[in-house]
DNA sequence: ACAAGTAGTGAACCACCATTCACACCTTGA
DNA sequence: TCAAGGTGTGAATGGTGGTTCACTACTTGT
């Protein structure tokens, strides 16, 4: 005879899990990917090694999910961002600072998200993530350029770059971008794009 | 008594050195990174796992070596075509395209070279290539700004910027950028810049 | 020619981490 | 209350790759 598993029990295990991804969070977000062992993750969760895998088949599962949760909230960040009133120019650039900030404010965890050495399942959730922001970025260049206020060019393309030089700048290892490379970066963007006498005095 | 190395053994102990190395390149631009276990390496040299000890200290001393040599010979390339003649945005330009034209070459070269999951000590080497890179570039924009031929700006960002979005739209994972992306990629590099009337009609 | 030092070998060893699983304890149903 | 199903545990297991080392064969010096 099977057990049905009770509400109770039913919010324990759904609270296990939840700790499990919080505290997957957490270490990548102090200790980046590499802190990201699977008894690592157990211990802080509060749990054993081998409760993990009541929830998540293998690692693989548990960090494609934790990229995919938090990808999915910087994502929303950078729509939100690129939703504001403006010109096209101007709402890129917002996405820029949106990104720009969020990474001042935990640098550890955009750098896991961005380019730290991962395993294979999370470099292919790492491409969406990229691949989400440009898209974003692309769309506003898009409508800027039929709109006439950014000069023809191949969207996808400068889009893709506008993401490089931001993770460069700011998660890169050549920087450690502060506040002030915001504004420069701002600058840089709206150049890149084209828009009329932007940095040019 | 300690013997002597004669001149013969050690031309044998030079040149399997020099064979373990390029196997090792060999490997890094065939498999990329994750191919270059020191197993890997000594059957592509033709030696046994353990005689690879003898010439390096451990996998690290081997895999600096590798990455210290091939950047560079990357680093000697960029640099020459920033000695063409030109203004500053044109040699910056000849830089964004050696890159380019380079990547398209050894596209999984290049990858492993500025992207690819790698080792801590790998990782420093790769600094040190971005870096180089950078300031390549940034001391032509700062010639360009003090003979008023680019506007004002902060040269290392902007440097490390255009490196960001090369790297991205040459190797990243969004892109499988072609030659055509090189075109384009001239004319954002230009308009970053702040070349004046740079891709604008 | 012989003794001793040195180079080459590849399997054994070691470290690390993901995963499994036998056992203890808790939960469910009658 | 008891039997059987389900959950939690953490040490054992297995895989992978870096490194060591006992042994063989070659080299050097007399």
């Amino acid at each position: 005879m099977v057990y049905r598993r009770t509400p109770k029990i039913q919010a324990r295990m759904d609270s296990q899990r939840a700790a499990i991804l919080d505290a997957a969070v957490e270490l990548l977000a102090t200790r980046g990917y590499a802190g990201c062992s699977v008894a690592a993750v157990a211990e802080g969760a509060g749990v054993a090694t081998g409760s993990v895998y009541r929830h998540f088949g293998n690692k693989a599962e548990l960090v494609v999910e934790l990229f995919r949760q938090l990808v999915t909230r910087e994502v929303e960040a950078v729509e939100r961002a690129a939703q504001r009133p403006g010109s096209a120019g101007e709402r890129v650039v917002a996405v820029v600072d949106t990104f720009a900030a969020r990474a001042l404010k935990a640098p550890r965890l955009a750098y896991a998200l961005l380019a730290e050495p991962v395993d294979a399942p999370v470099e292919a959730e790492r491409i969406v993530f990229r691949r989400a922001f440009r898209d974003v970025v692309a769309a506003r260049i898009g409508e800027g350029v039929r709109d006439g206020t950014l000069p023809p060019q191949e969207a996808a393309l400068t889009a893709a770059a506008v993401v490089g030089a931001v993770a460069e700048v700011m998660i890169g290892p050549l920087t450690s971008g502060g506040e002030d490379a915001v504004g420069e970066l701002s600058t840089f963007t709206l150049r890149a794009l084209g828009v009329p006498h932007a940095g040019n005095p």
